[in-house]
DNA sequence: GGCATATTCAACCACATGGTTGAAGATAGC
DNA sequence: GCTATCTTCAACCATGTGGTTGAATATGCC
């Protein structure tokens, strides 16, 4: 069975969900960066992006190396791995996509059909 | 350039950073389930269940089809695929990450080099 | 040593989140 | 109509989140 209950991707999912992390996370994509650079663009206080930075060393996404008085971040992609096979299992749903909807379909049929048996003067399609 | 800023994928991975959600959806992959369903198996009250639903629908994960008093609720993958898509892009860090790790030792490299180069006698291996 | 720079830490704030409880809506069935 | 069932709603609570500010820490440079 897939374990659901899982505190790597509790951390992952989260990380990546706020624009300001997933903004930095791109940028360190082109090459790792300091703390000051990295903030620079925003509109944020450096401790503001140093807390975003935590939340992604905290997933792992980030790793850091300390050079004397800068703080050089860079990205570790890997564990967005286990994040994308989780969601990869839902890829054959996407792909069967009219089949969720007339399941829906087929079981609100089978409700009515059901309403029908019971009650058949009530819900029924103009007689 | 990829668009970082996207309430949609602020929805759909906060929806995901939840195990409980994720569990809900698991569930839901396998079949069109009732409120009073999914919820049977948490140690959660029946009104917490219903918000967390309330989140996945939000996200647009989750489809609700109300018949009569039942709400039967059934999963909708499609929104996940702007997530794979997001996350895709950092395959190919992954597969480098042998890369990543040395380009930041690159770099500590070139850090130290320049500090050896300004002040010789400190942090040098043993002389 | 002394000052400037890079970054974090701690405290605070407003607001969201995850959870509960108890009441309120709807609907099904008698 | 009455009652039981399915679900939500509203209020509340504790905690987490995203953000700020100001002080503290650590390093670099003269």
């Amino acid at each position: 069975m897939v374990e659901d209950s899982s505190p790597q991707l509790d951390a992952v999912f989260h990380a990546l969900a706020d624009p300001t992390r997933r903004s930095l996370l791109r940028r360190l994509s082109q090459q790792p960066q300091s703390v000051g650079e990295l903030a620079a663009p925003f509109a944020l206080t450096l401790a503001g992006v140093s807390k975003h930075l935590k939340v992604l060393e905290a997933a792992g996404l980030v790793q850091r190396s300390v050079q004397g008085r800068t703080h050089l971040c860079s990205l570790d992609a890997r564990p967005l791995h286990a994040g994308v096979e989780w969601m990869r299992y839902y890829e054959q749903f996407w792909n069967q996509r009219l089949d969720v909807l007339q399941s829906l379909l087929e079981a609100e049929d089978r409700a009515a059909a059901k309403s029908a048996r019971h009650s058949p003067a009530k819900k029924r399609r103009k007689p």
